[in-house]
Formats: structure tokens, sequence, C-alpha cells
DNA sequence: ATGGTTATGTTATCATATAACACTTTAAGG
DNA sequence: CCTTAAAGTGTTATATGATAACATAACCAT
């Protein structure tokens, strides 16, 4: 297990590329990604402040390592992760598990099921159910709220007469970014 | 681990219930489920043979065994099933999950990735990607193809630059027969 | 027949997630 | 303040889902 397994496994099946300060997604030289952590921090601390629950310094801080990349994240690497962040000796998996069930329940991550893992969500106000749009090759994951979505879902669920209670969207491929990355490099490949 | 867990469990997690003959999904009798099975297995031998790829006795099993019901179906239940049908003594689990691997290399079966539980495929032929409407009670799942969704979700993806590869829909909510069942059983239930 | 290829069997192990119970912290009421 | 119930966290064990690695068997084309 390293850290660039989701450059190398072609199913990406886990423990994506996760930011250890230089491990990084491509987008995180295109933008501040510390601002995105600190945005998201502070929306958690309101939101929760407003639903009247408890952000404690755990579940914080299991937020903020999940939101140390674009990228999903699995519930061991996270363990690893609160190990290492913190002065604790060892993580148990049930500690982790109900941090994260924490930030579901209150929409503040979501769990990408085709990858057994966890990422930050960028809507924590909005009706969930976005789509999230996966890189298999970086694990970049973007997050989009598309109206004409959601209203065909809701179509076809009624036409069923199938009462919506949640709904999963999960859309493999390859990002903008790693599509440019591979045309630029192609010439080069040639003369191997 | 029993039949009843796809009714008792609020999260329908896995060992949904299906047809051990009588434990059946609410739809099982409102159709003739054995026409079901048959015909999707003729349809794969003929897709099979069409692709020249070999729809061996293993593999034809496990298809017939997902078929059992319209209720997605965990790998390991389906091992149990397989030591049953068979005079076996013991399937591992490297046997059956080749066989769920060549069965969705094939398109024949589809994972629910929300429940790590397994489908028959009800349109082997057409491009896929549909969304699944699951039942949280009763476990039956509907694969519904969306010309409106794949447009919404191909407009998404272009505007992003994106790349589709590959992409899962699953709803979770209650199918049109559960919620009629709980309406007319509202009257008995207020009698507590 | 024979040898390469594909499929299956077998054992061990990894990876993900939860149950059960003990202990600690928090916040509310007296 | 002090008590105490509730909520949160720690700890151990175990359930559940999936794969690696290698051995054997079946298939099929010469
Ligand atoms: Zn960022
Ligand atoms: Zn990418
Ligand atoms: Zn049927
Ligand atoms: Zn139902």
């Amino acid at each position: 297990m390293n850290e660039s397994d989701s450059a190398n496994n072609p199913r990406f099946s886990r423990s994506v590329s996760v930011g250890r300060a230089e491990s990084v997604s491509p987008m995180a030289s295109a933008h501040d990604h510390t601002a995105c952590i600190e945005r998201a921090l502070k929306e958690a601390d309101l939101l929760c402040a407003n639903a009247d629950v408890r952000l404690t310094e755990l579940r914080r801080k299991v937020l903020e390592l999940i939101w140390q990349s674009h990228a999903p994240l699995g519930a061991y690497r996270l363990m690893e992760m609160l190990e290492q962040a913190s002065d604790r000796k060892r993580v148990a998996p049930p500690t982790v598990y109900r941090a994260l069930d924490f930030l579901i329940e209150q929409k503040l991550i979501h769990k990408v099921h085709s990858l057994n893992a966890f990422i930050g969500c960028t809507r924590p106000r909005q009706p969930h159910g976005d789509a999230l749009f996966i890189c298999r090759e970086c694990g970049f994951t973007e997050e989009v709220a598309s109206k004409p979505i959601q209203q065909a879902i809701n179509l076809s669920a009624s036409q069923q007469r199938f009462e919506v209670e949640d709904q999963f969207m999960e859309i493999i491929g390859r990002c903008a970014a790693c599509r440019a990355k591979q045309k630029s490099g192609a010439s080069q490949e040639e003369l191997l």
C-alpha cells in the first residue's frame, strides 16, 4: 500500500492518493486548497451550531483530514492519518467510523460507494444527491448538482410510484486535467 | 444471518431476502418469475456465443442463482446457495468472484455498490449505466434506462471536459408495492 | 497426442465495517 | 457547586467483503 496506488491501479480501488503534503491531485496546484479546507471547516462549525449538534475535536479533525485533498479517502487510511496527526498511539476502526457516520448524517461528507471511501461535501446546505464525477487516474472528485439530472430521476421515480429516500450517482472516468496531461505527453510516449 | 434481514434491517445492508422457493419479493407473485430466469439465461447463452466467450456451467449457475429474485444478492450468500444447489462440499470466494467478474464484463449482471451485492441485468444488449431503483424494504430492484438522465449526465460531463467511462446510479427508497402495503395496513397499526 | 490457454480449486490473507461493553466528557437541573 | 443522565470515545473481538498466489483441471487448436 503506497501513495501511488491510484496512478497504478487500473480499477483505482482504494487508498487513493491523498495529500501527505507533497503527493497531491493535479488540481492542487491550480487552486488555493488551504482555502478549501478552511471554508469547509468554518461552514461545518456554522451548520453544526445551527443544528445544535457537537462538532467535537475528533469529528472536526476527521473532516479536516478528509478535506486534505479532493480525492476520496478510505476509512483505514484515515485511521493512519489520525494516528500521525494526533499524538495518539492507536486509533481503532469504531472511532473513525463513528465520526464518519456523524459527518454523513450532518451531510458534511459523502460516502463514495464504488470506492468504499469518503469525500467532503461542497454543498452541505443544499439537498443532497448530487452526482460525483470521479477521475480514475488522479482521484479528483467533483460534486455536481444538476437540475436536469434530478428532474429526470424524479420523473422516473414518480412514473413507478417509487418514493425516493436517498440516491447515489457516481460517474467514473478521466478529468479534464488528466486528459490534457496525456495529450501533451503523447509525443514522448511514442519514443518508448 | 437469516432470510428476513431485509425486512428487519433499517439500512437493508446485506443478505437481502432471496427466493429460497417461498421467501420472495412482493413482485414475485405478480409475475411469472420462472419466465424471467429462463429469458435471462437464454439471452446470456446467445450473447456469450455471439461474443465468443464461454458461459460455463459454473458461470451459468451463478447467473441463475442471481436471477432467483429481483433483489440484489451478496457474494457470500451466493456461495452458500452454490454449495446447496450443487453437490459441492465447499465453494471458496475466488470461485464466485471470478464468475461474478465474468458476468459483469459481459454486462449480464450489475454490481450494486451501495449494498455490496449483485443483480441480473435486464437489458444486457443496451449500453449500460441505467439507474437502479432499490426498495429498502423488500429489496426489489428495478433497472430503468432513462434517456433524459443519460443526456443530463452527458451534458454535465462535457461541460467539465470529463470523459465518462462508467457510471453507477442507485436510488434507494420504497417501491410502489411496499407503499401500497403500508397504506392498507395503516388502520391496523393504529390499534397498537 | 501435445502443448498453450482458459477456467477452476485451494489456502492464506487483506480490506472494510460493526457489535458489545467500558470509560470519559459534557451539559442540564437541583 | 454537585449529581447525574446523556452523549461521545476507547477497546477488544469479530463479522463481512474481496483478492493474491499458486496448483490443478478442462478446453481447444494444431
Ligand atoms: Zn481545494
Ligand atoms: Zn484526473
Ligand atoms: Zn421476475
Ligand atoms: Zn418494495
